[in-house]
DNA sequence: GCCGTTTTCGGCCCGACTGTTTTCAGTCG
């Protein structure tokens, strides 16, 4: 089973208990959607973890869920959870998939509805479950751009601002969230009339006083908080999110007795007193003796209790980055996957406008179908050539930041973790990548071998795009990462974060894991036209969820550090 | 059922919107 199903079924558990007495089983529906959140968010397969006897070091799961959940895993089902869900037909927990639809109004429909209607809904869910993509980042910032130049053109709003998971940088993005700053009270109805009628809205899900939700087509769900000047910086941090930093936040201040809303604090000991108005996010948190918490770090991992002790980090900023080390030009190779379009001048003179110093050419290793080892290492020796004279021809290319390029290679592992160059061929290179673009479903202690053999070889410094995620497409491979990140640290291996909208991987909380335990880390934006090389914001992104300040990435080390790191 | 710089017992986030509710339950974020 994996994390998504068994939260799903702890859902489920919790809309069962739901049926039951609802005052009696209050805190267990609590207590099981927790868990279920917690399941989700987990760095590691629950079904690892119990293998592991650490199921119980997930937040939010007890003895009693880890006890529930180890007879899962090991006899197919628990019979706790299969007595309360007995009696509820499956149907009435698809339904729960509908917005809108909780257990109550589901089994109310299959009581008395018609047969055909909820044969209807039922079809819906499955239309839903296929296309229940969530939005890659860029293209949730750029619909976001269309509706915020379209709320400005409404002389009532002041300030409008991207919420949610979107303010937050995460990967991928479900609904889209808005904050409009207005004046006053009548001018807050004017902007949700103003946003309801967005020339690409498909329809009003709702529209009240303060808050509005439109579709707009690809089903994406646009939803609109309107605010005041006065309490701007409480609607800021309520709508940002995260829920479950929120939740945690919310919990911190009741224990030194303040009530938030997105209207602001209110003081719990003098329930008449006024409510305290905040403008900014910054006097928000430090009013609760909180340092600024930045969007990113917003997701109840632990930023509560750093801005308490003033230890949050100082987060990675995309002009810290000195360098690209996942680059593919053109020069050709004859290589087992994919060429870049572009020459490498032209990837050079990108690399400057984008003020690095140093970058590294990392095309696919030639093929092993159709060449002997002698004819790659010869490959290889052509494009060492190449480099050289590119590093050659840098000081007569006007350029400003660039200095120098490195001579690299994206090598494709092999099922067994041996790599696919001869050792002559490598020993023509400065470094190599290393990544996994085959047999993505070993067992886990298998992988896990298989990358650490790849890793080996003293050329190869970087494991790429290490999970070989593609989000929306497929999951990564099974890895234990534990096993890795001791390996890296103890052989100074790096781990890369790819840059790749569609890949993001090195995963965040990985990368928190990574950053814990000081495994050094990478950018490559795996760039396959100049273009692409834009696309490292949203590693720095990912770097920022992760608590990466630039020490931990070996990217933002100036030319000389980074070259005594490969001798 | 979970959890701990006020607790191993006694707490557990907060408000908005919708519907058929005439005072509130269900659902959501």
């Amino acid at each position: 089973m994996t994390n998504l199903e068994i939260a799903e079924l702890l859902r489920d558990v919790a809309a069962a208990y739901q049926l039951k007495d609802q005052n009696k089983y209050k805190f267990q529906i609590i207590a099981y959607e927790r868990a279920a959140d917690a399941v989700e968010h987990a760095t590691s397969e629950l079904k690892d973890l119990w293998d592991d006897g650490k199921l119980e070091e997930v937040p939010g799961i007890g003895p009693s869920i880890a006890e529930h959940l180890g007879e899962l895993f090991k006899t197919g089902h628990s019979r706790h959870f299969d007595e309360l869900m007995k009696d509820i037909p499956k149907e009435a927990f698809k339904l729960m998939e509908l917005p809108g639809i909780g257990i109550k109004t589901a089994l109310r429909l299959i009581a008395q509805g018609e047969p055909s209607e909820v044969k209807k809904l039922l079809k819906e869910v499955e239309v839903r479950e296929k296309k229940t993509k969530r939005h890659l980042l860029p293209y949730a910032a750029s619909t976001a751009g269309f509706i915020i130049d379209w709320m400005k053109k409404d002389k009532n709003v002041i300030q409008i601002d991207p919420l949610g998971s979107l303010r937050r940088n995460v990967s991928t993005i479900g609904d889209i969230d808005i904050l409009a700053k207005v004046k006053g009270k009548s001018e807050k109805v004017k902007v949700i009339e103003h946003f309801t009628k967005y020339p690409n809205s498909q329809k009003t899900i709702e529209a009240g006083d303060t808050t509005a939700s439109i579709l707009i087509p690809g089903d994406i769900q646009i939803d609109l908080l309107v605010s005041t000047t006065e309490q701007y910086g409480a609607a800021l941090q309520h709508f940002t999110g995260s829920k479950h930093h929120n939740i945690a936040l919310r919990e911190f201040s009741l224990k030194n007795g303040y009530s938030l809303s997105e209207k602001g604090i209110r003081e719990i000991r003098n329930p008449k007193h006024e409510i305290r108005k905040f403008k900014t996010e910054k006097d928000f948190y430090n009013f609760l003796g909180l340092d600024y918490i930045e969007p990113e770090l917003r997701e109840d991992t632990g930023e509560i209790e750093a801005a308490k002790n003033h230890s949050l980090p100082r987060l990675i900023e995309l002009t810290d980055v000195k360098a690209d080390l996942q680059i593919h030009s053109s020069f050709d190779i004859e290589t087992s996957h994919d060429l870049g379009a572009s020459s490498m001048e032209e990837v050079v003179k990108k690399a400057d406008e984008l003020k690095y110093e140093y970058i590294a050419f990392t095309e696919h290793n030639p093929s092993q179908k159709g060449h002997t080892d002698f004819q790659i290492t010869e490959k290889l020796k052509a494009k060492k050539e190449e480099v050289e004279q590119i590093n050659y021809s840098i000081k007569n290319m006007n350029t400003k930041y660039i200095r120098r390029v490195f001579n690299s290679l994206e090598i494709d592992m092999k099922s067994d973790g041996s790599l696919p160059v001869p050792g002559e061929g490598l020993n023509t290179l400065d470094f190599a990548l290393v990544s996994i673009h085959s047999n993505f479903d070993l067992p886990r202690d298998v992988q896990t071998k298989r990358v650490m053999a790849a890793l080996s070889h003293p050329r190869v410094k970087i494991f790429a795009h290490p999970t070989g995620r593609k989000l929306n497409e497929r999951e990564g491979a099974e890895l234990n990462w534990p096993e890795i990140f001791e390996f890296c640290l103890k052989n100074n291996k790096w781990i890369e974060i790819n840059c790749d909208p569609m890949r993001l991987d090195l995963p965040d909380t990985l990368v928190r894991e990574a950053v814990k335990l000081g495994v050094k880390l990478t950018f490559g934006t795996d760039a396959h036209h100049i273009d692409g090389m834009n696309n490292m914001t949203f590693g720095v992104s990912v770097a920022r969820r992760g608590w990466c300040e630039k020490t931990n990435i070996v990217n933002c080390l100036d030319l000389k550090s980074f070259e005594k790191l490969l001798v």
